[in-house]
DNA sequence: CCTCCTGTTTGCGCTCGCGCAAAGACAACG
DNA sequence: CGTTGTCTTTGCGCGAGCGCAAACAGGAGG
């Protein structure tokens, strides 16, 4: 209740969900929503609740994650400011197949799942930007699969990192901090590995001077180098 | 040009995405597409190519492949008649992300990808089956990541045959055939491991008859033993 | 019927990376 | 300012699975 309405409203526009939608569009739409606010470690909802909302992240960062049947879990995405959520079983299944849990204390709007079908409906914008962005997870999606299948723990972690900075990468004094509280345990669990060894890892590069490591905190100082790795340029070009 | 008209637009109100849509509609989109035709192993396209056409399949089979940088290769997955493909990169991308590789002689129906998107615009109907096809796409690959990075070998070849045999698979005298020429390198692409471990793996499930192998050839003699596999029933319950 | 080609099997050694266990470091809190 | 809990590091051993090399089918075509 902080923010007035018209900056949220204003927030909507830049919405991947709500691109190229008319202002009388979006003034009628945002009154459809709810708003709702979670704090840090908090959950927005739970893997397999019934899904009945769909979400787009305004303000804070949202952990999606996913749980293996024998106990293991895996850090799925990163929900940005502007971001939707909850989508895919809002508008394929019943239940949410992931958790999604604020890295950060996070405010998101909600509609009802009938209410977004209905809305595709009527504006088919929606429904186009809907599906540049399905096709765009696809294709991520596709990306990963791929690395997990065909490349060494090493390259994984290097892309995992680069793909962080990418999302939430911020500038600092000796490189680019990941703006983000971010565990070995969160790293390895996006990288298909184990905490032990994205330690061992993240310490070699330590050494060489790629990144700088603290609890909960990576900083990359040498992209270029992590890029490398990532791309397996087994031995640069210049030498 | 053996099969009639009629009997492709008969098809296509069973392909998934024209679902729910009025014979009118039907027959006004039918005229749109045009036929192509391929040979066994022949492509339908190239992964890279520019993505200007939007497939559905209406006979044959066709495997979708992707290539890594490094000269790895993986099976992405099977396209079976009703069908469509091409559809992320014309979709998202400028690019087809993967090769399409007809396994048997195949039609397929095509339009330009501005077509099918007027088609959206004009059919919402169109776009919310899209949309339902993409979001079911991305649980697929969720799922599929989380095996890859969290199950062993022997379980990712298990969820993999299975995965085939719900796709293709038909009843024979001892077992269930996975319909479909099917070597071990493509299995090994599919799960994420190579020919040789595949081929192990096989005879050793032969060894217990859960299976039948053959020259490009599998045959599921017990499913039920293959499911506690996939799904780490280290001990069956009854015992 | 023999030959070729492509797919498959299998032996063998070796490496990557897992994962326990235990110690160390950092932040928060009383 | 110690205590506690969480996160991280590191030693160590081991096992899964990779991947070369070479032998082995089995179907197609002459």
């Amino acid at each position: 209740m902080s923010e007035s309405n018209s900056a949220w409203l204003e927030a909507l526009r830049h919405a991947e969900l709500f691109h190229n939608l008319s202002a009388a569009d979006l003034a009628k739409i945002y009154p459809l929503a709810r708003t709702r606010q979670v704090e840090r470690d908090a959950f927005f909802f739970h893997q397999g609740d019934a899904a009945d909302l769909f979400y787009v992240l305004m303000a804070g960062q949202v952990k999606l994650t996913q749980l293996t049947s024998d106990g293991n879990q895996q850090l799925m995405r990163l929900i940005q400011p502007g971001e939707m959520f909850g989508g895919i079983a809002a508008l394929g299944n019943a239940a949410y197949p992931a958790s999604a849990q604020a890295a950060q204390d996070s405010t998101a709007l909600t509609w009802h799942t009938d209410t977004i079908l209905q809305l595709m409906e009527t504006h088919p914008r929606v429904a186009l930007n809907t599906i540049h962005h399905l096709a765009q997870r696809v294709q991520e999606l596709q990306q990963r699969n791929l690395e997990l299948a065909t490349e060494r723990v090493e390259r994984r972690i290097a892309h995992v990192l680069l793909r962080l900075v990418r999302a939430s990468g911020r500038k600092a004094e000796t490189g680019i901090l990941i703006d983000f509280p971010l565990s070995r345990q969160d790293i390895a669990e996006m990288s298909g590995t184990t905490l032990y060894t994205v330690s061992r890892t993240l310490n070699a590069w330590q050494q060489k001077g790629l990144v700088e490591i603290g609890r909960e905190r990576v900083l990359i100082c040498n992209p270029h180098g992590l890029v490398a790795i990532a791309e397996d340029l087994t031995l640069p070009p210049h030498a």
